[in-house]
RNA sequence: GGUCGGUUCGUCUAGGGGUUAGGACGUAUCCCUUUCACGGAUAAAACACGGGUUCGAUUCCCGUACCGACUACCA
């Protein structure tokens, strides 16, 4: 049983992949290189009506993003290509074949409208959930019940038809999730699945299994969506033969709606103006627009990080995983068995995490980034003196620049409620006489020398300088909240600090 | 409706036959401080319900309730 380990993420290309699928994906990943097996992505593309051109290449950005990108893909394939399950069209009907010589499976020739004929029938008849079944299959048109003659006349003759499974009437079907344990189903309650379509693509159901055998998948990691079809998988594996090799199977809880309930959706995105897509997405079709993690700002360390926490945890008190810590403390038996709501606030939370753990240097960059669109050049040293004080209080790497503008720009107008509580004739004094100081001042202008010139300016006229701070603060940067103030004086230097006082001196009126 | 799955603080969760039911986010208060934030501390806050098994159940079993997924020639 020491067999490499092979997983697959194989979403299909219908639009921005979901966040969900990014945390299959990435489950996926860290369970590959928890066990030093590969990590494959397959494109499940059989549907041809819901093909969407570019979903392709956002599922291999978002996992480039994200830096958990596969090991065999349509990019990179490795023994068992294609990759894209329409690529692997011709290699299905053998299989449906097999099975319909081994009586697992047959044709039908039944029309939409013969089909929705016989679930209205069904439900007049108040049968509770009409399907085509060991029952009903009887009294439709297939291989089953029509003379063999007919049946080579209409395909020879080329009449559409598909390829149903055969499910037994009773039979017990067990499954050994490693999620959920046993599951057992009653094939009673499943239904004829179509394998083959009419139009000679194979459905999910045929591929999957297919596709999985032949890439020597050992472990198929997917969404809890899944497990109702699964008792259907088991049962083609048996019946293909494929009993010893058959994956294991790990079904995944669900992501749930921040409030209320159900499926997490975009609509959510929308109600709470938070995003549930990897990246910016506009739908070809459509337009419709869906926003990204990455544009609003998130790390993609904190994001991994954030996703893996979002029905995993390692079982201790730690919170903060990088990559590879994901992967040496991951393991699937650790992965809960309830939905989860999805939680922004604590998306933000690992973001500020990361974004503090970054050097100034690296968060100068995205500041410098911000600044250049405005056509405001900066150099990195500044740069990162500014970062150092701002990333404290940021939570985005935008929030630099957003909460950080007075560095740059001078006030123009000032925070009425603070003017009208904290401006007074002491304030006044006080910074006419700082600004004297700041005019004859010629040594290195430190937040040090700052805040001791200040000191002296307050002392000197008899002032406590815990009286005046706030009306200071607003002199120079027009609020009355912000970081440190005198590492923001040394930032924007002497001049331009005398400069704002003197404008502030002239502009705001003496209360009292 | 049927099948399957799920249910510990508001949220993510740890735990597991006997615990003061632990942590994190969020919230509140306090401390730090020139403000805000960070940081630190503290607090409020949970085993869905009913039966059983047991000396003892939140933990095991069975029901009920609630929630969800699935129920296509979609994946």
């Amino acid at each position: 049983m020491n067999k490499e380990v092979r997983v697959r993420f194989a979403p299909s290309p219908t639009g921005a992949l979901h966040i969900g699928g990014v945390r299959t994906a990435l489950y996926n990943y860290l369970f590959a290189r928890k066990t030093g097996g590969k990590f494959l992505l397959r494109i499940e593309d059989t549907d041809q009506t819901r093909f969407v051109p570019g979903a392709e290449e956002y599922i291999k950005d978002a996992l480039d993003w994200l830096g958990i990108g596969p090991d065999e893909s349509p990019w990179n394939p490795g023994d068992c290509g294609p990759y894209r399950q329409s690529e692997r069209k011709p290699m299905y009907m053998q299989y449906a074949m097999d099975l319909i010589e081994k009586g697992h499976a047959y044709y039908a020739f039944d029309t939409s409208e013969e089909l929705e004929a016989m679930r209205e029938r069904l439900t007049a008849a108040r049968v509770v959930s009409p399907q085509y079944n060991s029952i009903t299959r009887t009294q439709m048109k297939n291989s089953l019940t029509l003379p063999e003659d007919e049946v080579k006349e209409r395909l020879a003759s080329g009449e559409p038809y598909v390829i149903r499974v055969k499910i037994p009437r009773k039979e017990e079907v067990r499954l050994n999730d490693m999620i959920r344990g046993w599951v057992m189903v009653h094939s009673s309650t499943l239904d004829d699945k179509v394998l083959m379509k009419s139009d000679g693509m194979p459905t999910y159901h045929l591929a999957n299994i297919v596709d999985d055998h032949l890439m020597k998948i050992t472990h198929v990691i997917r969404g809890e969506e899944w497990l109702p079809s699964a008792p259907l998988h088991v049962l083609l594996y048996k019946y293909f033969g494929w009993e010893d090799t058959m994956p294991q199977f790990a079904h995944l809880p669900l992501l749930l709606k921040p409030d209320g309930n159900g499926k997490l959706s975009k609509r959510d995105a929308d109600k709470h103006g938070f995003p549930v897509f990897p990246m910016d997405w506009t739908d070809p079709n459509s337009g419709e627009k869906a926003m990204g993690f990455r544009e609003h700002g998130y790390l993609p360390d904190a994001f991994l990080n954030f996703l893996a926490f979002l029905g995993w945890n390692p079982g201790d008190h730690r919170e903060l995983f990088s990559l590879e810590e994901l992967i040496d403390a991951f393991s699937i038996e650790r992965i809960g068995k309830s939905g989860t709501k999805f939680d922004i606030n604590k998306a933000k939370w690992y973001n500020e995490q990361y974004l503090r753990a970054k050097s100034d240097e690296e968060l100068a960059a995205y500041l410098l980034d911000d600044l250049e669109k405005e056509g405001i050049s900066l150099d990195l040293a500044k740069g990162s003196q500014i970062a150092h004080i701002m990333k404290e209080r940021a939570t985005f790497p935008a929030d630099l620049w957003k909460e950080g503008k007075f560095m740059i720009h001078a006030p123009t107008d000032f925070d009425e409620a603070v003017a009208s509580k904290k401006w007074n004739n002491e304030a006044v004094i006080v910074l006419s006489a700082y600004k004297e100081k700041l005019n004859l001042f010629s040594g290195e202008f430190t937040p040090e020398s700052a805040k001791s010139m200040l000191e002296q300016a307050a002392e000197e006229n008899g002032i406590k300088l815990g009286k005046i701070m706030q009306a200071v603060r607003l002199a120079a940067t027009g609020v009355g909240a912000g970081p440190d103030l005198m590492a923001v004086f040394s930032i924007i230097g002497k001049e331009e600090l005398a400069k704002r006082i003197g404008y502030a001196l002239e502009t705001l009126k003496v209360n009292i």
